[in-house]
RNA sequence: GGGCAGUUAGCUCAGGGGGAGAGCGCUUCCUUGACACGGAAGAGGUCGUUGGUUCGAUUCCAAUACUGCCCACCA
């Protein structure tokens, strides 16, 4: 094969085989026979910018899962998309206006969006080139997008049956407002971040001139929408003054001390002040006592005319200017450091708003109910680690009702409709041609949009065609697998459960696959401020597709972060380039051979029995694991027997009937070469995509592409655990002779002779093994007998069931000999202690499960054994 | 204030009731006809601490220490 380079070139295979599987249609779904379906559809990557190295790893392990399952004769669809991302892109492309001095509203809502959408094409362009250059088998012909019109359709169709139901309102409450973006947001998307603040303390006087009440905020800003102060009604210092009038400093507003018993009397004086507008708390109280709500701040976060002399004013510039008014009047008691925790927008990053606002709510309890009884009945989704399911069902069972209304204009529009003429409002799928109510043809849709996540958490059925009944939905939902980080656990994971339930009476996914965080290598969160970010392409470029991906999937067990090393990269790239050549050994001996002398076909070797058993096993093993979602220890079992096994003893063992005379021990090694590297790429296929269809290609094994080639199955016609022994004995001959040679500094090419005084029962495949013994350990004269004398002046070991001597003439160094045995027998005097003493213990014999007794025995025993014999070596040596 | 992880070789991490593992790094040797992105031989750990369960614990349980994460409307 002289056309396959010293060292494999990434690039190159890549460019070939991504476009070469396209043209194969091999990754589109269809109704293939009675195949079974299998399903993953992709967590929609956002529009906003490229894929980083997290899309990488949960990426990878998707194509894993789908490769492998469309490998085992699955109808394999994995679904592709993208995600609109409404704040997050429409900051992006406002952001870019911005530097050329463009703001929205100049451009107006219709050519704004116009940009967006340009903006779109371009990333989402950029975003499927991705795809591609990681490998990943994705169905293109179903890919979608959440603003496309079908999920508009589903996103309408759900919006307005669930207004329908009364589980979709409007109203006014405090929301969560961000005065960057200018918008609300919802409870989740606000980051609670403890921050060093202060509790200022401010005495208010009673308007009956008897006192003072003194009350504390962490806001004094907000004072001025104070509509009263409240206590708790048992609060014995306070009986006296509820139901008076207090003057609000700086203000001379007059308003009421009331009693609700949600003050807790222990923090602080006891007395809080209510400021119903801008808090959640005091805008229950102030519905429970009919106070006024009064809004102080804009939608910028600057104080509004109801501040009076503050209008204009930002809103911590006030706080500090309050603070001073207050100290400067006599009413400010202290300041103290308060640690607490501030709300920040998850997207802009501001200090969150508790604001007074109208806006649409999806009421979560009616939803939720039903989630909740199928987890708890076992009928739910299984969360792999299965911790994270209590995460889940905690957050469901605590939700508080979802703000599903945004100030923005990338998005899907509330499809609710006010007339100009009678007021009334009328939500339906369509803009209705008149009001309903007057007739009138005057209507207005609502200027807001809808919460990005409304129409993600219908993405695993909404992409497959629903609300209509398709072909596609019957067949591939509901999906077997969800692969996602946990951090979006509440804001999609959850959300997409109770929808689905509700819409389709489905859970929507049987397994979700946690994914951790992919870190820096000194163990930060990589971010866009710290710089720390690896792009995804750049490790591809430098390493290829499939050194990252192998890196990726094992370097983290489920649910747990990893940190991303360079080195780590560097060892998969290696390994891919193992892999490489060895295949380049294999195929060099494969030439000029008819495919039909490579079918697999004894007498087998020993070393051939051996490595078709130790396939066997790894078959077993790379499947179960693989179902298990354990793509890091798969990876380990495939890593192990490819380096260690396959490379370093089988290949060195081929090698002698290979460049040997003979034919029929040449045509049987290589239709075990030929197989087992065809076996063993097919296991790496899914996690190596690229090097091995490259590699596959090269083999004279008949298949358009290993992508659809069948997965490798168990036989257990192939299991010799008495070619496992052998091969054992082998390999420790031939690692003891080495290590007396490099101990004894024996020169690599200075041929040496060897005698062994072997065992009956291995004496057989010893004597089979004297051309590999010679050939790996450099010896020229051989012996092998069960009874031979130590030679004078020999140097000896001892492996299991046979004992080596080399009469090293001149080289002979008896005191290495004597120490190296010494320490020998100083372990194996540990090994036989400690099974001794444990088969003396009677509670061990008669308590432990027999196999574990009948293996201590066992052990026991080959360890006597074996001290004896180095006994036997040291006392003959020392005489 | 609740909850959840982690603590194993110099580093990064697997593992798991019965002989401590990998990759990288380290030491020595080797350009041998697949591979120096390689081969060979080595060194290196009382598996955080203390108790408990068990015939047996690094593994299970309970405390504890440290680290990290998530949740929470106490001003």
């Amino acid at each position: 094969m002289t056309e396959m380079a010293k060292t494999y070139d990434p690039r190159q295979a890549e460019a070939k085989w991504y476009d070469y599987w396209l043209e194969g249609g091999y990754f589109k779904a269809g109704e293939k026979g009675d195949k079974e379906p299998y399903t993953i559809v992709i967590p929609p990557p956002n529009v906003t910018g490229n894929l980083h190295i997290g899309h990488a790893l949960n990426n990878t392990l998707q194509d894993i899962l789908i490769r492998f399952k469309r490998m085992q004769g699955y109808d394999a669809l994995w679904l592709p998309g993208m995600d609109h991302a409404g704040i997050a892109t429409q900051a992006c492309v406002e952001a870019k206006l911005r530097e050329e001095g463009i703001s929205r509203h100049e451009l107006g809502r219709e050519k704004f969006l116009e940009v967006v959408w340009q903006w779109k094409d371009e990333y989402a362009q950029n975003i499927a080139s991705q795809w591609r250059k990681m490998g990943l088998s994705l169905d293109y012909s179903r890919e979608r997008f959440t603003l496309d019109e079908g999920l508009s359709d589903a996103v309408k169709e759900v919006f307005v049956r669930l207004y329908d139901e009364g589980l979709i309102y409007r109203g006014k409450y405090i929301i969560n407002w961000d005065p960057v973006a200018r918008t609300a947001l919802s409870d989740i998307e606000v980051i609670h971040k403890e921050v060093q603040g202060a509790l200022y303390h401010i005495k208010y006087p009673l308007a009956d001139g008897s006192g003072f009440i003194q009350i504390a905020t962490t806001r004094p800003e907000t004072m001025l929408g104070d509509t009263a102060v409240a206590v708790h009604p048992e609060d014995e210092r306070y009986q006296g003054m509820i139901g008076k009038e207090v003057i609000l400093p700086l203000t001379g507003r007059k308003i009421p001390i009331i009693a609700d018993d949600y003050v807790d009397m222990e923090f602080g004086s006891g007395a809080v002040k209510i400021t119903p507008a801008h808090d959640p708390n005091d805008f229950e109280v102030g519905n429970r006592h009919q106070l006024s709500q009064i809004l102080v701040m804009d939608e910028l976060g600057k104080m509004n005319e109801k501040a009076g002399k503050y209008q204009g004013m930002d809103r911590f510039d006030c706080r500090k200017q309050i603070v001073k008014d207050l100290e400067a009047e006599g009413f400010l008691v202290k300041v103290e450091e308060h640690v607490h925790a501030v709300g920040h927008s998850e997207r802009s990053g501001a200090v969150v708003e508790p604001y007074l606002s109208t806006q649409w709510f999806v009421a979560m309890k009616p939803l939720t109910e039903r989630a909740i009884r199928a987890q708890k009945n076992g009928e739910g989704v299984r969360f792999v680690p299965e911790r994270f399911e209590k995460i889940y069902l905690n957050w469901i069972e605590n939700v508080r009702d979802w703000c599903i209304s945004r100030q923005l204009w990338w998005g899907h529009r509330i499809p609710a409709w006010y007339c100009g003429e009678c007021g009334e409002m009328t939500v339906a799928r369509e803009e209705p041609a008149e009001c309903p109510h007057c007739g009138n043809n005057r209507l207005k849709q609502d200027e807001d949009v809808l919460d990005t996540w409304f129409s993600s958490v219908l993405w695993p059925f909404s992409t497959l065609g629903w609300p209509e009944q398709t072909r596609d939905l019957k067949r591939y939902f509901p999906t077997d697998v969800l692969v996602t980080g946990y951090d979006i656990i509440y804001f999609w994971v959850a959300r997409m459960i109770f929808m689905a339930l509700k819409f389709t009476d489905e859970i929507p996914f049987k397994d979700v696959l946690m994914t951790g965080l992919v870190r820096d290598a000194e163990g930060r969160k990589m971010s866009k401020s710290l710089g720390n970010g690896i792009d995804p392409m750049d490790v591809i470029d430098k390493y290829g597709a499939d050194a990252m991906r192998y890196m990726l999937s094992t370097g983290c067990t489920p649910g747990n972060d990893q940190r991303f090393r360079f080195e780590r990269v560097e060892a998969a790239r290696n390994f891919a380039n193992k892999i490489w050549n060895a295949s380049r050994f294999a195929l060099m001996h494969l030439e000029g051979t008819s495919e039909k002398d490579l079918r697999l076909k004894g007498p087998f070797s020993t070393a051939d029995q051996w490595i078709l058993h130790r396939l066997n096993e790894t078959v077993r093993d790379v499947t179960r694991l693989l179902d298990r979602y354990d793509f890091g220890e798969a990876g380990r079992i495939l890593h192990n027997f490819i380096w260690d096994e396959f490379c370093d003893w089988y290949i060195e063992f081929a090698k002698l009937p290979l460049y040997g005379e003979e034919e029929e021990p040449k045509r049987v090694t290589r239709s075990v070469l030929v197989h087992v590297l065809d076996q063993l790429l097919r296991l790496l296929h899914p996690t190596m995509p690229f090097i091995t269809e490259e590699i596959w290609q090269h083999l004279p094994v008949k298949g358009k592409s290993i992508a659809i080639a069948s997965w490798p199955e168990a036989n257990d016609e192939f299991a010799s655990p008495r070619a496992v022994k052998e091969m054992r004995t082998l390999i420790e001959i031939i690692r003891a002779m080495r290590n007396i040679r490099a101990e004894m500094d024996v020169a690599p090419k200075r041929q040496i002779e060897l005698l062994i005084r072997s065992d009956q029962d291995v004496i057989g495949s010893i004597s089979d093994h004297e051309a590999v013994i010679r050939k790996l350990c450099g010896v020229n004269r051989l012996t092998v007998d069960t009874d031979l004398k130590r030679p004078e002046k020999s140097v000896a070991a001892v492996v299991t069931g046979a004992e080596l001597f080399l009469p090293l003439s001149g080289l002979v160094d008896i005191r290495e000999t004597v120490s190296r045995l010494k320490a020998e027998l100083k372990k194996l005097d540990a090994e036989v202690e400690r099974v001794r003493k444990k088969l003396a213990n009677p509670g061990f014999v008669s308590k432990a499960p027999a196999h574990v007794v009948e293996n201590e025995r066992k052990k026991g025993e080959e360890y006597k054994e074996k001290r004896d014999k180095v006994i036997a070596r040291l006392k003959e040596i020392e005489g």
